[in-house]
DNA sequence: CTCCGTGCAAAAGGTTTGCACTGGT
DNA sequence: ACCAGTGCAAACCTTTTGCACGGAG
């Protein structure tokens, strides 16, 4: 269950990107550490801005590509939220997500902390499931507090 | 589990929609109608050019607006998915997702399908939890043909 | 009759694309 | 040296907003 260091993960996706064949640019192993060190739920514009200030060159287009390729390479999750921005979670293991019905805030949760599912067996409408992600809807403490 | 009709639903919807004084319009009731109708996840756009065409005159922004309205009645939910615009779902009984993560298709899945999964008792991270919904993520027999 | 909902047009927000240049291998 | 990745600007798509009009209660 413990964290993998930063370094030892920066190490892990020069590697991986040589395998996939990608050049190591400084622009995908800075996204990649932005992502991995914060710990929220970031849409492609809120790591343009941190990011930007280490390297004030780097472009907003950049971001957004690097992003999917991050994705693509699996290192990355695209996660879903009800708001209009795609967010992006650096956290690649799957884990499960408190979604707040009112703010549409995202918390992660630990998927130790409730049992496992047994994924379906056969081919349900055709799709062969690999993973699953829960999502648990409620409210959050700020919110309940404003009524 | 039997489906309510159509005809049943939109009574029921004109109901709810008095008891929170709401005006009954007919877009709202189109819209409404379309959603419970249609068996994908459209994105307000597609639900636009659908009832555009029975109701010609109708704008893109109301749309927005009654789908909106609809959600916050709580007989729609807006529902997470990978891609860049915001989906709708005319079911508003809570059930799983088939996600596709090649080509982002969601499809339906039972809830009764998947055994169920006990909510946290306590406030997580001050999160009161009041429901929940599992995404599966797999491939899709097209995607999985493709390759 | 009074408002709230609607339609239109325009703005805002988020993302993608075309093209020339730069930097990794 | 080659080719994929980058930066910039512009296009594009989705969603929101301001305002005047019209229809539901």
């Amino acid at each position: 269950m413990k964290k993998p260091s930063v370094q030892r993960q920066l190490e892990d996706f020069e590697v991986l990107c040589r395998e996939a064949g990608l050049p190591v640019t400084v622009q995908r192993q800075v996204v990649y550490e932005d992502l991995i060190r914060r710990c929220d739920h970031p849409t492609a514009d809120q790591v343009f801005e941190t990011v930007s200030r280490q390297m004030p060159q780097i472009s907003r287009t950049t971001v957004y590509r690097v992003l999917e390729t991050l994705v693509e390479l699996g290192v990355v999750r695209r996660i879903c939220h009800p708001g209009t921005a795609v967010r992006f979670d650096g956290r690649h293991e799957p884990h499960h997500h408190l979604v707040c019905r009112e703010c549409q805030k995202v918390i992660d949760y630990e998927r130790s902390a409730l049992p496992a599912v047994p994924l379906p067996k056969g081919k349900p409408r055709g799709f062969v499931v690999e993973d699953y992600s829960i999502q648990l809807l409620g409210r959050c403490a700020e919110c309940r507090k404003k009524r």
